[in-house]
RNA sequence: GUCCCCAUGGCGCAGUGGAUAGCGCGUUUGGUUGCGGACCAAAAGGCCGGAGGUUCGAGUCCUCCUGGGGACACCA
């Protein structure tokens, strides 16, 4: 609807524009914002971006474009175009509200669906934790978000790839075999220390005590090396296991789990390398194999660990003299005294460029979507180097950073951590208030929103979370229709079919509500925040509750063709609220 | 030192450069002879951290400042 108001827009503009009423301008693009609600239904300011450069008061303007909106029949069938101050609002007829209950429902789940994407493959690429532990809150926030945006590409027209990247190469995996191979020598009572920075986790410990169980002193009859790269595999194993049990109570599922280690064994890794080697953007300094966005000399004094006091007096390493930005430069490979092991001498960023390569070249996602912490917000910056460096198209490469979430302890906010073993995981969580409140608390705030994570409060507070007012909308629209069939069964059928006009406020808002759908399925599209949808589906469980309170649908003293049309409005808040609900991956319920 | 994010009613947060800044929770007061009260209505509560700037128009964009969080590794 907004889309069609903006084209009868510009064709008036145009129209005047013939007319001779305004200049010949290129047009500014501008959308349809809403207004309040007793200024009409749309407002459009452009008369008041156009007022400078056509040397016309906006008011003038605005009049003449309204003028054509108002001569124009198509428009006028569906609209009333008034004038005020420089704005233009426009107004839909009642008959036209009418019309998009019965568009409501004829799409039915598809309401609200819009093809921005045409079908182009999109991929979003989330959770990707490290395999070294279940899923925390942390976890819980990234695949959330990821879900969400995920449905509502698809909902937006792309063919839509989920999928999850597992970190399964590097010295952190050798580590996490490590651990559990001293939480396994343990459960069996030889004394074995825990490496240094090894994994303490209840869920490393348990994972270990279960091999230990079942396969007995097995490993330790092995070479050291040998059982905890065995017991690491399995480890991992076990972790993605549990995962993929707890994106199953999340109601997430994930088209594909995409091995890091893969992208070594087949040898894309070092194709990489090798085509920006001849590109001229590999160096070799101190050993090691540097990226470098431009080719210039690696510059002294980077990959060495630092305090914070040592980077305040250093010479501001990422500016030149001018205040000018450095290009970027990140290692590749560790030279060998760093790391002996030949298979972990490729950084993560080594990893990097072959994946974006995987998915945009090879695989076609266009946009390839990121969904990070704000742990990895330095290596955005080096990963889209690296995406203009291996030539992938600008914009392919899209990476969304949302901010942590800290624990409260005693009223203190404390970082979680994995290896801390004192993070709190998901399947707890899901324990306490179940996936749709989890879901609709991570979604309620802004990505670039931190926020403190307090599991008691949680509880205290989970029965008013919003999600069950959203929900006890949708419940009450089914009671209604159940009661509807045992007490005027005469009346209910042909409530498809009713032409009665809407007249009342409360319906009016409700359909103007339904409206608002597909607009929020761009808005989350655009700017990959996940968060309005939250906003939205409140907002709609309220116009439902006020037309609720203000339209009675089945008692007895309705007549009954106004019964019908209600029944029919019902029906499309329904399905909006249902479809509001599933795009966050929520559940619609029919009882409560 | 450099970069990123945040600062909006008591609390938690929304707010695509547009008109009188909203929502939830909390507080106060009302409402239904009941289609589910997990509801609805009304009231109180705001110098949108500060100072400049751009613009016809700034909570929103730019610069600087203050306060808070995070990042800046051959770590993962």
């Amino acid at each position: 609807m907004r889309d069609l108001l903006t084209q009868h827009i510009c064709a008036a503009i145009e129209a005047a524009q013939a007319a001779g009423d305004l200049p010949a301008l290129e047009l500014p693009a501008f959308t349809l914002a809403h207004p309040r609600p007793e200024m009409g239904d749309y407002a459009a300011s452009i008369a008041m971006q156009l007022a400078r450069p056509a040397k016309l008061a906006p008011q003038v303007i605005a009049e003449r474009i309204a003028g054509q909106l108002r001569a124009n029949p198509d428009f006028a069938k569906i609209a009333q175009a008034e004038v005020a101050g420089g704005f233009i609002n426009l107004r839909l007829l009642p008959q036209t509200l009418t019309n998009v209950v019965d568009d409501v429902t004829r799409a039915g789940e598809a309401w609200g669906n819009i093809d921005l994407g045409h079908g182009q493959k999109a991929q979003v690429e989330h959770g990707s934790a490290n395999p070294t532990g279940y899923a925390t809150i942390g976890t819980g926030r990234n695949v959330i978000t990821g879900d969400t945006l995920a449905n509502a590409l698809q909902a937006a027209g792309y063919d839509v790839h989920r999928e999850w990247y597992v970190n399964d190469a590097g010295s952190q995996v050798r580590v996490f075999g490590a651990s559990i191979f001293a939480h396994y020598a343990q459960a069996l009572g030889v004394d074995e220390a825990l490496p240094v920075k090894g994994y303490a986790g209840d869920d490393v410990v348990s994972i270990a005590q279960a091999i230990a169980q079942k396969d007995g002193r097995k490993y330790l009859d092995m070479p050291r090396e040998e059982a905890q790269r065995a017991l690491g595999r399995m480890g991992i194993d076990a972790v993605m296991d549990n995962i993929r049990g707890t994106m199953a109570r999340l109601n997430i599922r994930f088209d594909n789990f995409f091995s890091e280690k893969s992208l070594w064994t087949s040898g894309l890794a070092g194709e990489m390398i090798e085509m920006l080697s001849e590109k001229g953007k590999i160096v070799t300094y101190e050993g090691a194999q540097w990226f470098t966005e431009d080719g210039s000399a690696i510059r002294k004094g980077q990959g060495r660990k630092k305090t914070d006091d040592e980077y305040a007096e250093e010479e501001t390493p990422d500016k030149d003299e001018k205040g000018k930005k450095l290009p970027v430069q990140a290692v590749v490979i560790r030279s060998a005294n760093v790391i002996t092991n030949p298979e972990e001498r490729g950084t993560y960023f080594a990893s990097d460029l072959p994946y974006a390569w995987n998915k945009v070249y090879l695989r076609g996602f266009n946009p390839a979507i990121y969904v990070w912490g704000e742990d990895h917000q330095a290596d955005v910056e080096r990963v889209l180097a690296g995406a203009r460096a291996l030539g992938l198209p600008d914009g392919a490469v899209r990476i969304v950073i949302y901010r942590f979430i800290t624990l409260l302890r005693s009223g203190q906010e404390v970082r979680m951590g994995k290896r801390k073993g004192n993070a709190i995981l998901v399947d707890d969580v899901l324990d306490d208030i179940g996936s749709d409140a989890f879901r609709y608390v991570m979604l309620s705030r802004s990505v670039d929103t931190k926020f403190a994570f307090d599991l008691d409060v949680l509880k205290e507070q989970s029965d008013k979370n919003p999600v069950y007012y959203v929900q006890y909308g949708h419940a009450r629209i089914c009671s209604i229709f159940a009661r509807a069939a045992e007490r005027r069964p005469q009346d209910v059928p042909g409530y498809e079919q009713s032409a009665l006009v809407y007249e009342h406020p409360s319906e009016h808002a409700l359909i103007r509500k339904l409206l608002e759908l597909p607009e929020v399925v761009e808005l989350v599209t655009q700017t990959l925040q996940p968060h309005h949808l939250t906003g939205y589906a409140q907002s709609l469980a309220t116009a439902f509750s006020k037309f609720y309170d203000d339209c009675p649908v089945i008692r007895e003293d309705v007549p009954a063709d106004v019964m019908r049309a209600r029944l029919k409005l019902a029906h499309a808040a329904r399905i909006a609220l249902a479809k509001s609900l599933h795009l966050m991956g929520m559940t619609a319920p029919e009882r409560m």
